[in-house]
DNA sequence: CTGAAAGCGCTTACAG
DNA sequence: CTGAAAGCGCTTACAG
């Protein structure tokens, strides 16, 4: 990489290195660099493409204009579409993302973050898993600005953007309710991070405001390791075995997708014989048949939001925490419309 | 940043910051530091929780460990699954990934290009945009890997990665032919790159073999920057205008998705009213009622490819460009399945 | 108005 | 068997 250094543009110009530092950072007037000079570096840069070594500059300064992204899953239409969002915001500022899935799993994640330490990045967006509220605490000793997504750590002070979790599986539950389904299910993960609680929490709520069952046959819980196959035989099972479910809410994207497969290879017709809604809106849902009612969460101003919030501490740490949260919405469509596709009320059963 | 340092570590140990550096980087045999003096440096060494500055290292070695991966979209469900991958694959070997969307235009991608090369990464994947045959030829005489992906440019020696566009379409269109459909377009993107032309050229040549009827009536091209609602409705325009159309070819993955939603919104029946095939599979494909027969990729295995090529290059750069052409498989499903779905033939209009 | 010099944290050719 | 020194390409406090 012999590229041309600052070094070459000081030499064809006649002047000294720091001379050309100072014009190219912008710090010309502020340094009393001649006009005249200052032309004639800005023109050799230009002519020779000059282009500051990123590396030095960043040992130099401490700075390397480079943003650490941990998600779940990258895969994920959720955090790929939230990952597109944050390159496209994190450009306007200059700076780059080297990003990283942690699977849901701790040492994954604990190695990402150790690795993007040592890669020297100016801040990080972390969606954190289970167990990392030490490292994330270990984080803020180093004085970068971490902004949480999608979760966060009720005993850890720290900056985040979520949605309204509660309130969208309050909202989605009390829908079921309204059209009528008797016994609601939820299909959840076993983890208990917060995102999932509140989820959790809000369709709870929501049963017991209504007056409609709760009770432990009407939650199941399904481990994220699990794989695909294994995943779709465990919602089939527990499906045939509560009588008299007609509605299912599916905590997150990936379960309903399983799910709908599971309830289709059970024969069972969406919207007629169970309702279904899911968390996070996937083109899947929307053209479905019949389409998929769901909790769409507004992923443009997510991605917006945390980085705005990112550049922002960067800039000047403020003291104390920021929390955004997003309220998410209900996209009502044909899988929990109960009155128009129930002609005749079937019973699971 | 006062992070620990070489420099700390030596002078803990009371050596200079040359040994400790051999020690820590595995030379200490080959530059005879004694057994004891090593092991002593290794062991402050974890106590301290060393860790080599990249920046530094970078600046010395001109090695950063990273590789720049470009795509075309990161929140589309085949350039995520893909990052996904090379994220994996690549750690294996110690590398990060930066990131980066072209959206399908040259200017975005020889921005971040640029970007990517004053970040000095090791090496580049690269999914071209039209027009950036000469960027690539650049970038070779930086010394740097360079592997293209999905498509690459027939007038420049390189590494890629594909799949059997040409061999996918082919087999489509034939199965279509075969379930006894008599008139079948295409849509597909405005774009002449290579794995567009392939798709096209397969599409034709299946058409022709079968002396099905080919002309320009059953070709519909839309450019990549025409937004999701305006694509939908220049896909139902398009269905309307033109007579006795059958079956459609939908030569990319968001093509088959808004295809899909222009079709019902038209109240006509995939695999009744009308046989469907798209390029790439998703959930959707899946599990849409119909389901979609599409042409999976290989994605693993892409990945897999993409980033062992790479890597195999960052060792000891071969002289001959390496071109791995991968097959895709046919998913056959519903929604071309005429026989089965068509009691009653009925053509459209 | 401009420059010499130090230093960020490494690696490595050279010397002993 | 080990170390002093140079240098990667920048930035910046200091000096004039």
């Amino acid at each position: 990489m012999k590229g041309i250094s600052i070094k070459d543009i000081a030499t064809q110009a006649g002047v000294s290195p720091t001379t050309v530092s100072f014009v190219l950072n912008g710090k010309a007037k502020e340094k009393r660099i001649s006009e005249h000079v200052s032309r004639k570096i800005q023109k050799i840069a230009a002519k020779l493409k000059y282009r500051p070594n990123q590396l030095a500059r960043g040992l130099r300064t401490g700075k390397t204009k480079t943003i650490g992204l941990i998600v779940e899953d990258i895969a994920n239409s959720f955090f790929a579409s939230v990952a597109k969002v944050v390159e496209d915001e994190a450009d306007k500022y200059g700076y780059k993302v080297l990003y990283g899935s942690t699977e849901d799993n701790v040492e994954k994640a604990k190695g990402l973050l150790e690795v993007l330490r040592y890669r020297q990045v100016d801040g990080y967006i972390i969606t954190p898993t289970k167990h990392l509220d030490k490292e994330i605490e270990l984080l803020k000793d180093t004085n970068k600005p971490v902004v949480l997504m999608d979760r966060y750590f009720p005993n850890v002070s720290s900056h985040y953007v979520i949605v309204d979790n509660y309130g969208g599986a309050y909202a989605a539950t009390s829908h079921l309710v309204n059209q009528g389904y008797k016994k609601i299910a939820i299909v959840t993960t076993t983890s208990d991070q917060i995102q999932m609680k509140d989820r959790f929490d809000g369709f709870a709520a929501a049963l017991k405001d209504h007056g409609v069952t709760f009770n432990k046959t009407v939650v199941k819980k399904i481990p994220f390791e699990m794989d695909r196959a294994a995943l779709a035989q465990e919602i089939i099972k527990y499906l045939q075995s509560v009588k008299g479910l007609d509605a299912i809410f599916f905590a997150t994207n990936y379960l309903g997708i399983y799910g709908i497969e599971s309830i289709r290879s059970l024969g069972l017709r969406i919207g007629v014989d169970i309702g279904v809604v899911s968390f996070d809106d996937l083109d899947l849902f929307r053209l479905h048949s019949p389409s998929i009612t769901c909790i769409a969460q507004p992923i443009q101003e997510m991605g917006r939001q945390i980085v705005g919030l990112l550049m922002k501490e960067l800039n000047h740490s403020s003291s104390t925490s920021q929390h955004v949260v997003l309220t998410p919405e209900l996209m009502i469509r044909e899988s929990s419309s109960r009155q128009i596709n129930a002609k005749i009320p079937v019973m699971l059963r």
